[in-house]
DNA sequence: CTTGTATACTTGAGGTCGCAAGCAAATATA
DNA sequence: TATATTTGCTTGCGACCTCAAGTATACAAG
C-alpha cells in the first residue's frame, strides 16, 4: 500500500522513484532522530551535526565558516546556531591571531561532556532506525551510491 | 578532500559514513532544485510535492490529512501550504458529501497548467543533478535500499 | 439520547532557516 | 600609498515548520 504511494504511481517519473525515496526517507528519520534529542538532551539534529564536527577537528575548534560549508549551512544559520549552543554553554568563541576576521568555535569542557553523553543515545538510534535496516555491504554500497552526488561548495578544510 | 570531511573521518562512525551521506546529499540537493524551482515557478519543492500528489490523485484531488501523510508534513504545515497554493490560485477547496470533517484539495485548471509546466524543468533538474549520477541498475538499487528505511504512520491511501 | 473518544482541520506562539544588506579585516592592484 | 575586491561574520526580515490547544464532526457504548 505504501509502496503504491511512493513508487511507480507515476509512470513517467519512474527514474525519481530513488529521489522520492530519499526525500521520504530524509524527513521520517529526521524528524524521529532530533525528536529524541531534543527530548533526551535538549539539542537538535543539527546542533548534535555541528558538535561533532568540532569535537573531531583538531584542537576541539574549528574555523565558523568551515562548520557552515561541511554541515551546509548558510553563515547565518551557522550564527544563530552557534549563538544557541555558547548560550547553554556548550561551546565557546575563540579568535584567531593570523587573521582578524575569523572566530573559531570551540568545545567547552561542559560542551565535550555533553556531546560525549548525546553522542552515545544518538548513535543508538541511529543504529536501530537506519543501520540496521542494511548489511555491511549494503551500508558501504549505500555510502558509495550517495557519494557520487554534488554537494555543491561543500568540501571546505580549516587551511590557515 | 571533501571525502575526507564527510567519510572515515571518525572511526567510530564507520556504520554512519551512509547516514551522513544521506544527510548532506538531501541538503545539498533540495537547496539547489528548490531554489531552481522557486525562480523559474514560485514553488518550493514543498508545493512541487503537493501538486504532484493532487496530480496523480484520482480526480485530481486529495484529502488533506493524506497529503500531509504522504510528504510528511504536519497537519499545520498542510493548512498553511495549501492556503499559499490556494492563494495563488492553484488549488481550490472541495467539500466531502459523506463527511463533513474532510476537505479536498483539487487542482485548479490554472494549477494544472502551472503544474505541467513546472514539471518539464523540475524533472529535467532531477535528472540533471540526481538521476544522471546513476546508472538504470543503480537507480534501482539505491531506490530498494531506502525503501526498507522506516516512514513512520506515511503510508495512508484514500479511502472513503 | 448522551457521553466519551477518535478524526479532520485550523490558529497562535515560538523556533529555525535563507537571503539581502552591511561591517570589518585581509588581499590584490595600481 | 590608495583603491577595489574578497572573505568572515552578523543582523533584519520574511518564509516556513512544529507543537499545543481549540473547534467541529463522526462514531461507538451505555
Amino acid at each position: 500500500m505504501s509502496s503504491q504511494v511512493l513508487s511507480a504511481q507515476h509512470s513517467t517519473e519512474a527514474r525519481t522513484a530513488a529521489w522520492i525515496r530519499l526525500l521520504r526517507a530524509h524527513a521520517a528519520l529526521t524528524r524521529e532522530l532530533s525528536s529524541r534529542l531534543e527530548g533526551r538532551h535538549g539539542l537538535s539534529l543539527r546542533d548534535y551535526d555541528v558538535l561533532v564536527q568540532i569535537y573531531f577537528a583538531p584542537g576541539r575548534r574549528m574555523r565558523r565558516i568551515d562548520i557552515a560549508r561541511t554541515v551546509i549551512l548558510s553563515p547565518s544559520g551557522i550564527t544563530r546556531l552557534l549563538d544557541g549552543l555558547e548560550r547553554s554553554g556548550w561551546v565557546k568563541k575563540e579568535h584567531c591571531a593570523s587573521d582578524a576576521r575569523v572566530t573559531y568555535a570551540a568545545l567547552t569542557e561542559a560542551g565535550l561532556e555533553k556531546f560525549e553523553q548525546a553522542r552515545a543515545t544518538h548513535l543508538a538510534d541511529i543504529e536501530e532506525l537506519f543501520g540496521s535496516q542494511f548489511s555491511d555491504d549494503e551500508h558501504k554500497q549505500l555510502a558509495d551510491l550517495l557519494s557520487r552526488l554534488p554537494l555543491a561548495d561543500a568540501g571546505a578544510c580549516n587551511s590557515e
